[in-house]
This record gives C-alpha cells, structure tokens and sequence, in this order.
RNA sequence: GCGGAGAUGGCGGAAAUGGUAUACGCGCUUGAUUUAGGAUCAAGAUUUCGAGAGUUCGAAUCUCUCUCUCCGUACCA
C-alpha cells in the first residue's frame, strides 16, 4: 500500500475527535505549560495559508510539551464581536449572529483539516452570552474601582468613599480628574447626583465628552483609519467632529507600571520600544507662569527646565480654556478665526500638516517666573491640547518647532548655550553647557536640569513631573454587534446591574443603524426588548473589539465556569501563557490592553500574576505571489511577458490575475482565462515562441483583491495536512515574512512518502528488522534527537524539517528499517506531522492513539562518539584538503602528522610554516 | 526625522559559542522509465556571503562607515 494521505488523515482525525485525544486534564500534578494563538475574527473569507502558520507552529509546541511530560492547555476560541458582520447586516438586514455562526463553522472545518491538537470542549466565543457575561462583570470591577497611587494599585471604591467621609480628597493620591479639593463636610454636604459625578472622577471606567469622527451621510461613528483627508473611508462623505459622551478606561494609571513590565517578559525588542514609545514617558517639571492682569497662572510640562532662561514666548492649544480670557480686545478676531480654522482640522490633519507653521498672538503676555520679563503669548497648533498641559514655554534655541515658530513669526531668539551657535537651528542635545541664565551658568544641561528643578520647587512655581504620552482609552462604540454595558441610566446617573442580572444580552432591533438623532443602534431596542431592563433606559452604547480579547486567555481555564469568570485553584494552577503566538500588529491595541486588564485583575487578587503572556513569537506574514498579465494600450491584445522589452511596461496595462488561472511553466490557462472574467473573452493574444502567454510575477499581501489567495483546503486534499504542517515550517523562520510558492511542497510530500517505503517494502507491506540497530543508523538517529529537540527549543521549525529530511535520506542510504531506530524517529516527528506519526505508530505495534503521549527520544552522545575525524586543512585560512585522523590524536601528534602528509608538503612549496594552529576536532590551520 | 528588523546561488533558506560557506528543498541539465503529459529513479552543474575598512592564524558571524529593503511611528514640549 502506497502512502494514502487522505484515508490515514481522515481517519486519524476522526479517532482524535471520538476518543478526545487532546482533551486537557484540568489541575494534576504534572507541571503545566499554556500554548496560546491569538484567536481569530472569523471573516466570511475563509482561511488562506497565511492564517495557519503561527497554529502550525504553536501545535508542533504544544505536542512537544506533552510529549516531555506537561500537561498542556492549547485552546482556540473566535473573536467573534466585529464590523465586517454588522456591516453585512446592515446591508442585508440578516442579524450579525448568523454571519457569524455560518463563519465560524467554515473556520472550524477549515482548521479540523490541519489536524491541530486543540481542545475543542474549550472554544470561546466573545460574542456569546456566556462569555460576554464575564467581560461585563469585569468592567463592573473597573468600575468599581479607583487607582490608589499610594498603594500602587487599583482599590475598591468603598475605600475612596471612606476616606472622602472621613477626610475630604486632600490626603487622597489617585489618578484622576476631579479638580478641587473638598473636606468631609463638603462631600457629606454633597447630593447623591453630585457624590456620583466626583466619583466619577476617580473610577478606573469612566463616562466622558470625548471627540469621535461621526459620518452623519454614513449615519455612524468612525474610527482614526477610517477616515481619511476628513472624507470617510467609504463612500467618500464627509466626517466632522463631534463631541458624545463615552466610558473610558483609566489606563493611564498603569502608565509606568505597563513601562516596568515590559522588562520582566520575552518578547522581541521591536514590540516592546512600539510600547514604550506609545507608553512615552518624558520626565521634567511642571512650571506656573503669572499672566499680566489676570490671575490665571499657565501650566506647562517641560523636559528641558535647564533652559528657562532661554524662553522668549508661550504657546496654547488652539482649545486651552484661557485663551479666550488672555486674549486682547485688538486680537480678538485674529485668535477666533484661527481657533475656528483649527476646528476645523481633525487631529490627524493637523499632525500631517507639520510644514506649514502656522500660530496667532493673543496680546497678552506672561511674566517669567525667574526674571520677571514679559513674554507674548502666542497660539499655534502644533502645541496639541490632549499632551500635556496643553501649553508650551517655547526655547527657540533649544528646541526646533519653537525655533522654527519664532523665525517664522521673528521672534527674539536668545542663546542660553555656551560657544554653540544657533543661527541656522535649535540645539536639541543635552550636552551642552548653559550660559546666561543667572544661577544655571556653567552648569553642563543634566545638572543643570536638577538645578532648575529644585529651584523651581523651592520658589513654589512649579514641581518635578513625569509625563505619560499614554492616553486613556475611550471604551465605547455607536455599533450594535459588540457587548453591551451592565449599566442602566436614572435621571442620566450610570447605574450597575446587579451580578445576578448579567448578562445583559443584545436586544433585537428592527435595523443595524443608528437612529435619526444620531443615537447608537441600540436606542432602536423597545424597553422589552431588553433581557433585563431597569431605570429609564440601558446604555445605547456597545463595548470596542479589545475588551472581550483582553481576557480570554483566562476562560479557557475554566470555560464553562457560571459562578465565576475563572475558578481561582484553576488559574493558580495554569498562570499566565508560557507561550503566545499571533501578528505584531496588535502591538499597541491588544497586547496592550490585555496587559492592563491582567494587572488590574492581580491588583483584586483574582489571578496571581502581573503579565498575561510571558513570552510571545510573532509570525511574519505570508505573501502572495500576484500573477500580472499585460494588455497593449494601443491593440488591446494580451501579450506574453518574456516578449515586452525592458523600460516599455508603460505601453502596457497590468493587469492581475486569479493565480488558479497559471500553470506551473508560468503560462496562463487561456480558456480558463477567458471564462473568468468578460474582459478577456475575446481578446486577442500576442503568443511566444511555445505558443504560450507567460505572466509576471509579484509579491503583494495575499488577498482577495489582488486574486492570489492560496486555499489551505486544496493543498489538504492534494498534499495531506502533514504535507501543508511540514511546508508551511519549511519555507522559512517563523517571524519572517515570505512569499508562499505553492510548488515547493512536492518537496516536502515526497519526503513523508521516503519515510513511509522506509518501513514499507515494494508490495507495499510492512517491513521491519528487529534486530540490533546498526552504528551508522544510532548515528543518524541521535543526531536527529539532539538537532530536533534544540531547533525545537529555539522555535526554529525549518532547520527541523530539514533535520527530518536529512535523516531520511540518511536512513535511505543506509537501507535502514529498523524497528526500534523508526519507532524513535516517528515520535520526533508526531508534532509535525501528526497523521502520519499515528498511522506509523500503530504499524509499529503500538497501541492507536498514543503517539502523543510517548516519551520524547532520549539524546545519547556516545553514538555520535567517532574513531576517526576528517580534518580540514587550510593554508592561511583557505581550506585545501582533508586529512582523516584519529580523534584522541594530542595537538602536537596532529600537527606533526598533517606537516608530514604529503599534500601539505605539496602546499608547502618547501617553505617552513610560519605557525600552525590546531583546534582538536575542528580545524587545522598552516600560516605560510 | 526617529525606532525596530533585515541583505548569503536562479528561488525559499542552512551555518550556538568566529573554525570545511551555500546543508535541506525548489528550479535547471543529462540519462532511465512512460504512447504522451504528469509522476518516479539515477547522475550532475551553478554560486563566495549588500559595499568598503578594521580586529584575527582564521570573519556570513565581532567593530566602524556607507548603501538598499521591509515594518512601525510621527509636531509629545
């Protein structure tokens, strides 16, 4: 019997799913080890090959883990809450639930393919009640919380109200955004509504105005990216900003504690700056400036409080509250048009716009707080009102946009650096040595900068400060297809619903759109819609696509868990993710958030431990490969690549075509061709010399819209998923991105058939010696073990499938079928190739199914142990010949023989060696 | 601009700790088998590590300078 793929993996995979082969054991005495994918949203799409590499990679780990002996939790679930099934619902009116469903059966058949070892009893979905529930009742925690800086870590709000009865806020160190402080008194004085408003404050999720794009022809909310050039992304219609109300979550809190983290995981070096970069922490001093004939003091943040002395303006957002108030009479038209122009501009506008200096002078002035001058105030938007203060006191020789600002303006630029010259630009570097500045003179910038902080304290004008450019994150969406709160409004006060009334599931609305006046879909839903209703009305607004993601990986623990969102003794026992596999573009969403939402949950006591994924690998991306097919401007007629010269692709229209259309040789189909779209009909064709049409080829993502998608299903069918497992590793390292070429697999299916007639004789019989294992087949074998356990534990998968197909031939070559030489071989190889490794298994007398739990091959370097090495002999490092000595040969007994050899005499030419370097077992190098 | 990753045959890529460059696979050539195509088997060829300099007996690997590619990010005071 020939190698028969489809039967073996057919069966095999249904044997897994009948006798829950991979069924984890909950909490044993094994020491456990957590393999996590990042979960999929399941597209209408379907799988390309793209898609399985990082569960290929995270599977081969996973059964090696428990082939060592762990007990292994390797689950998968389905991000299931999104835009592209609300969007279909609204076109369609179908409600998303379904989309979703029907896309994630086709996911689940596609991954059922490949063979993957995951407990299936364990799948979660965020779209499901039964999971939505807990994601709700987390945010009931955030909401019941407060950030106690003192303590470092996130406390109950009962706390916060004792201590407010007890003391007022005075004492109270929180982050937070309530301004002004009230005793005791005060806050017992204080009416429900308005104790619930200063709380507000303070909570971990909030409700605030907050800007958001909205789409009023889209009738929607949109979001950054889906906006561009103030156009929505779709359609093309304009987008203004609009100020709503919106939960937020207080993540500034855990600003530094996020930085810190970052040094306690292993993850690559280029995720953690994306992190710290968006973390930006920036350390200096807050610093007060008096305004002339106001008593409103300006509060800007500086880096650089060394050069004070340097300042020669101020600036304001556009949007700082005192602007109104400081400008003059005289101005007054001035500022207004530009506040107005600046309106106009959203953010990211403003932010592309960096060439154009643009600012207006308000008339009023500021006094230095050091020398008492006065200096004008200025607004300008390159001064942003969300970092900060808000406000910037502008050094122009010291910092380039000031700089830029005041020739622009011809402002006074003064020079606080010694012997450096700044008439062609600002100095930025903190190397210098300050000049004219009264008590920092010659002091080098880092001292200077303790100086003038310490100063600045002393005078009661300011504090040292440390900056987060980490904004709190706004948590709501205007869309129906997400989680919706547990919270319901009285007289506009949120309110919780109670533990024993979640979850609060999504109502049935009449459509997916938000209503006339700009309410979220949700608003559509009657009162009796709601599966539990209170108050005057439910929040309208749904949860963004990061909450249900952030905790996840703790429901697998525990998956059907209803009392609790995961049982304590149970995430004791598994702790955070060993191992985490998914993309890098979740480097400042997700992974961020997740880590947010970890920390808070451990500061609760609900879980023990700080970060949720130790180490993480992220997979590059595959590529496809386009297929460019190229039509005469003039004629119209389809040429043949290899007959368009060089430099005259212009004459030509590109056109790319579905890759299914092209042959191995490159040629197109051409009947295919003209069945596949109305374009290529009757078009004419410019042949080559074989009377062929030959495309182009070019690297793009893989997508649907550049037609070279590659399906995992059709190389299951034709390859095996053994076959598809083993090439997806073989193209290459897993965080590299490369393009998939489908024909390289044959190598890597040929390979398991080599394997098989290792063991099969030309009938097709089992063949097996059960004799002594040879030397040379020890050899070969232990050398596999050691090679595959390493590349293993480095995640290197390639240089592993290589060691397999290295091995195989080696075995080949020696005829090899010993039995106990493949049953070895069989278990290195089950994590790869798992269908085969059963079939295998069991042909070599063993019980069915147990594969994926025998002992991983035990390495033994004494059959690796050789009489004899060939030494490669090198005259000034340029190896020339080899020269076969025994292996327990002294250095100078080597050094002797190989002079003596006559080839090196040869090299020689008579001359005497200058030095001879002798390395036992590696090399031998003659300098001449 | 800033940050990160990378550059090895025709292609994908191997080469802990500096020590036989191009393993493994694809492709290519020739031969065998086959009615042909495909498939299979056998034999074989090609290539000096992005450029330059340095350290060393010896550099793909270490150091410096430069070039290019990909990814992320962008007025953060």
């Amino acid at each position: 019997m020939e190698y028969n793929f489809q039967e073996i993996e057919a069966s095999w995979r249904a044997f897994w799913a009948k006798h829950k082969t991979f069924k984890t054991e909950e909490v044993t005495d094994k020491p456990k080890y957590y393999v996590l994918d990042m979960f999929p949203y399941p597209s209408g799409a379907g799988l390309h090959v793209g898609h399985p590499l990082g569960y290929i990679a995270s599977d081969i780990y996973a059964r090696y883990k428990r082939l060592q002996g762990f007990n292994v939790l390797h689950p998968m679930g389905y991000d299931s809450f999104g835009l592209p099934a609300e969007q279909y619902a609204i076109q369609t009116g179908q409600h998303p639930r379904i989309t979703t469903e029907e896309n994630v059966a086709r996911y689940r058949e596609q991954l059922d393919k490949i063979g993957f070892s995951f407990d299936w009893d364990r799948e979660v979905r965020t779209s499901s009640p039964e999971y939505y529930k807990w994601t709700q009742w987390i945010f009931k925690q955030l909401f019941d919380c407060w950030y106690n800086k003192k303590t470092d870590k996130a406390e109950r709000i009962s706390l916060l109200i004792a201590e407010f009865e007890e003391n007022g806020n005075k004492a109270v160190h929180a982050e937070h955004d309530f301004e002004g402080v009230f005793s005791a008194s005060e806050w017992g004085a204080m009416s429900a509504k308005e104790q619930q408003k200063v709380l507000m404050s303070y909570r971990l999720t909030y409700l605030a105005d907050s800007w958001v794009n909205w789409c009023a022809e889209l009738g929607t909310v949109l979001a950054n990216d889906e906006v561009v050039n103030g156009l929505s992304e779709r359609g093309g219609h304009p987008v203004e900003q609009k100020l709503m109300r919106q939960w937020s979550m207080r993540i500034k809190a855990y600003a530094e504690r996020l930085l810190t983290g970052l040094d306690t995981i292993d993850w690559t070096d280029s995720i953690k700056d994306m992190q710290r970069n968006w973390i930006g922490k920036s350390q200096g001093a807050s610093v007060k400036f008096d305004v002339v004939d106001s008593d409103k003091k300006i509060e800007v943040f500086t880096t650089r409080p060394d050069t004070i002395y340097g300042v020669s303006f101020m600036v304001l957002a556009p949007e700082h509250p005192y602007v109104d108030e400081i400008t003059t009479k005289e101005y007054k038209a001035g500022v207004e048009e530009y506040k107005h122009n600046a309106s106009l501009k959203s953010e990211r506008d403003r932010q592309a716009d960096v060439k154009n200096i643009s600012g207006q002078f308000t008339g009023g002035y500021a006094l230095h707080p050091f020398t008492g001058d006065k200096v004008q105030i200025w607004i300008g938007d390159y001064v942003l009102a969300s970092y900060g203060t808000g406000a910037v006191m502008a050094v122009p020789c010291g910092d380039q946009r000031d700089w830029d600002f005041a020739k622009h303006f011809d402002i006074e630029i003064k020079n606080i650096f010694k012997d450096i010259d700044i008439s062609e630009a600002a100095y930025t570097e903190k190397d210098s040595v300050i000049a004219n500045s009264d008590f920092l003179n010659d002091l080098p910038a880092k001292k200077a900068i303790k100086r003038a902080i310490h100063e600045i304290q002393q005078r009661g004008i300011g504090e040292g400060q440390t900056n987060y450019r980490l904004r709190d994150a706004v948590f709501s969406r205007q869309r129906y297809w997400g989680e919706p709160f547990p919270i319901s409004y009285k007289d506009e006060v949120p309110q919780l619903v109670s533990d024993e009334n979640l979850p609060v599931t999504l109502p049935e609305v009449d459509k997916y759109l938000p209503t006339e006046d700009g309410e979220p879909p949700l608003a559509r839903a009657e009162d009796d819609a709601w599966n539990y209703f209170e108050g005057d009305r439910m929040e309208y607004n749904t949860m963004p696509g990061w909450a249900g993601s952030s905790w996840y990986f703790l429901r697998y623990m525990d998956p059907k868990n209803e009392d609790e969102f995961v049982a304590k003794e149970k995430v004791d026992y598994w702790q955070n993710v060993d191992l985490y596999i998914g993309g890098a573009e979740h480097a400042t969403g997700h992974l961020l958030y997740a880590r947010f939402w970890t920390k808070f949950l451990n500061d609760l006591d609900y879980i023990p431990f700080n970060e949720p994924f130790q180490k993480m690998i992220n997979q590059g991306m595959i590529l496809g490969k386009s297929a460019i097919a190229f039509i005469g401007k003039e004629d119209g007629k389809l040429y043949s690549y290899d007959l368009i010269k060089k430099g005259e692709d212009s004459n030509y229209r590109q056109v790319k075509i579905l890759i299914d259309l092209v042959n191995d040789d490159e040629s197109i189909a051409l009947n295919e061709l003209r069945k596949w779209q109305p374009q290529f009909e009757s078009i004419d064709l410019v042949k080559n010399e074989e009377g062929k049409i030959i495309v182009k080829r070019e690297v793009d993502k893989m997508s649907k819209r550049w037609y070279n998608v590659v399906n995992p299903d059709v190389l299951c069918e034709r390859y095996g998923a053994d076959t598809l497992r083993m090439y997806e590793m073989f193209l290459g390292p897993l965080e590299q991105s490369k393009p998939w070429d489908t024909k390289g697999i044959n190598g890597v299916h040929n390979f398991l058939r080599k394997l098989w007639r290792l063991m099969h004789d030309k009938d097709g019989n089992v063949a097996l010696s059960e004799e002594a294992p040879s030397k040379d087949a020890l050899k070969t074998l232990h050398k596999t073990i050691k090679k595959i356990g390493d590349d293993l534990e480095r995640f290197s998968f390639n240089t592993g499938v290589s060691n397999f197909m290295i091995c195989v031939n080696e075995l080949t070559d020696q005829k090899c079928n010993n039995k106990a030489i493949i049953k070895d071989l069989v278990v290195l190889l089950s994590p790869y190739a798992p269908h085969i490794s059963e079939e295998l298994w069991v042909k070599l007398g063993n019980e069915p199914g147990t594969v994926g739990i025998a002992k991983f091959p035990v390495f033994n370097k004494e059959h690796l142990v050789e009489a004899n090495f060939g030494y490669p002999v090198s005259f000034n490092g340029k190896m020339r010949f080899k020269l076969e000595l025994p292996t327990n040969l002294s250095k100078d007994d080597i050094e002797k023989e190989v002079l003596a050899n006559e080839q090196a005499q040869k090299w020689l030419e008579g001359k005497a060696p200058k030095k001879v370097i002798v390395v036992p077992g590696k090399i031998v190098n003659i300098v001449i």
